[in-house]
DNA sequence: CACTTTCTGTACAGAACCGTCCAGATATCG
DNA sequence: CGATATCTGGACGGTTCTGTACAGAAAGTG
């Protein structure tokens, strides 16, 4: 047995990040342990040490998500020596860059049929539409055209890429600042 | 065997209605002709005369909803007449009125995995981008301007619904109009 | 009513997945 | 090195799903 492909032990980590990656392209239905173990060339037993169960599993990719894509994006952006408008425009170039919107769609999909996933994604996106209320109320909008704002900025950012993947106007960096525009005017 | 509970023959509209039910409630992966049967309280056989096998079952879930959910729309709206700022607002109510965003999170979804559902569902997107767009562009917007509008008022039109589904500022009507306005003005 | 078409119940065989058990291989560290 | 904690392979029993086969019930038609 070469080196290239001899067997290593598999961390509880590796089990987590490919049931993400796994999360990533087909939802929570396709996170099946038998699947994951096929894909990291083990078996299911080393599964059943890091993991009471498949449940446990579910719950610890929920929990993984709430802190890795939402608190760390909230804390990082409350500088509050930077502009209102510039604080906006980081958060995009943020979600941009890290693709931090990778599991929106399955996450949205999941908590439709699991109450679990529906309690972190509701408080998820209470926390986010808090965060990004307040800067948009700091740049002195209010009442319902406060909220809509809001509401059309985090809409674009959690499913805007996944909707107009190829199609743009000038790529990149224009669209973010014509949609900043749009949105602060 | 009282009235009430006389066994039915299943047609298979019915099949095709219970199976986008459970889509729109979890997903393809939950699409199973076991399940189906279950909730229809009937057995699989009957299934099995009206479809080939699943994979025809999805496909057909795929062709109605193109034409159900998309076509069906872009004809209704095709009233020339109508001032575009109404013909837009009038779309608005329509998907409002009919929950036409039913499906959407779950497509989107499906569409990550399956060439087929990808290939329908980028087609359809297309056909609604270009509608709204020439919409806009009738308003007199262009560039990258007519282009962000157009994608901004898509993705609230599909996602907004599933994100922000309790809270609001006043109800309905109000953040119709408001949307109306900020996208436009 | 007879006769055809349309649908149902049941049974079979096979795949995928789950969770459990346990002997033994592999690291880690005193 | 040897003891201990950590991980793996393989086997077992059980559930849920898939598609096929076929006899027969129910509905439609002349």
């Amino acid at each position: 047995m070469t080196k290239s492909n001899m067997k290593k032990r598999t961390s509880k980590a590796e089990w987590l990040e490919a049931a993400l990656s796994v999360l990533e392209g087909e939802g929570v239905t396709a996170v099946k342990v038998e699947r994951l173990a096929k894909g990291l060339n083990t078996s299911r037993s080393g599964f059943y040490w890091h993991f009471q169960d498949r449940a446990e599993l579910l719950k610890e990719m929920l929990a993984y998500w709430r802190t890795e894509y939402t608190e760390t994006v909230i804390k990082n952006g409350k500088q509050l020596d930077v502009a209102p408008e510039k604080r906006l425009y980081m958060v995009m170039e943020m979600i941009e860059k890290h693709a931090l919107d990778r599991y929106e769609v399955h996450m949205r999909a999941w908590a439709d049929h699991d109450p679990e996933a529906e309690a972190v994604l509701t408080d998820v996106y209470r926390q986010r539409f808090e965060y990004i209320r307040s800067i948009f109320s700091e740049m002195g909008f209010s009442g319902c055209d406060l909220e809509m704002r809001t509401r059309l900025w985090l809409c674009y950012a959690t499913h805007g890429k996944s909707m107009f993947k190829q199609d743009s106007c000038d790529e990149g960096e224009d669209l973010i600042k014509i949609r900043h525009a749009i949105l602060t005017s």
